[in-house]
DNA sequence: TATAGTAGTATACTAAAGTATAGTGATATG
DNA sequence: CATATCACTATACTTTAGTATACTACTATA
């Protein structure tokens, strides 16, 4: 990065930027809005979670954005969705493989956040928890 | 994380999770929408940039969005903006040792993004440039 | 029989985000 | 003198995201 940052290099820098927003577009698509990351979380640290508790558990989310999200995010397969036979019917939503591996973004995210509200609010009290690992 | 995703734990899970969720949202915070990724991407690769240039860099904004965020980056520190005693007067906005840490978050989303293109789209093609340094 | 819990859906609405298009005032260039 | 560049701003509009509230169908429990 550093040093091929000027607009005269050899190569055309423009698409060297291209090449480089691609996949982070793709990200982005994928983590954009409100609700995704912290559905994406709270699966991540409780591994599986039924509708009605994930409702409690992402804070403000209505079942109508919560049924949305959790079905992109099951077309997208970062999480799976298993209707148990009990009674009442409860389903089970669990994180798979692959969303496991969005762990080290939401980690990046955790400890930026950590950094900034030192830098913002200056405080730790955040730091309680972590330490960053996950 | 794991292991102590069972809501059976002695410390009530909730608080535990409501601790790593606050930074992940004041990170969320910063970096929401569709245009403070890219414009913050843009700075940090090229280091410099004017309004005109991050016009272009930046595809597909227009400059009412342009301006928007650059004010918001700036009141978050991450840029810095400086009036430039040229005919006709140009600006040149920089990326701040702050905006700089920004990069970890970036590659994160990078480096997850190339594997989703893998996943999805079955290519290798975005792996050519970078590698995931920077 | 009334109440509560399960997983959602339906409808209507608001607010925010983003787009499209044009224009300003300064200065320089052909 | 006409045109162009710079850094924006203004206005109006559309689209999307998200909210609020109510409701369905099923089952269990008091």
């Amino acid at each position: 990065m550093s040093g091929e940052g000027t607009r005269n290099a050899k190569v055309p820098m423009k698409e060297h930027f291209g090449n480089y927003m691609l996949p982070i577009k793709d990200a982005l698509e994928i983590f954009s809005g409100k609700w995704k990351i912290p559905i994406i979380t709270a699966l991540n640290f409780y591994e599986k979670c039924s509708f009605k508790e994930l409702e409690r558990i992402v804070e403000g989310i209505t079942p109508k954005m919560l049924s949305k999200e959790l079905k992109f995010l099951e077309e997208n397969m970062l999480i799976a969705r298993e209707v148990k036979d009990t009674r009442p019917v409860t389903v089970e939503y669990s994180i798979t493989e692959y969303g496991k591996t969005c762990r080290s973004v939401m980690t990046e995210l955790y400890r930026w956040g950590i950094e900034h509200r030192k830098k913002f609010f200056n405080t730790e009290e955040a730091e309680t928890w972590g330490k960053g690992k996950c």
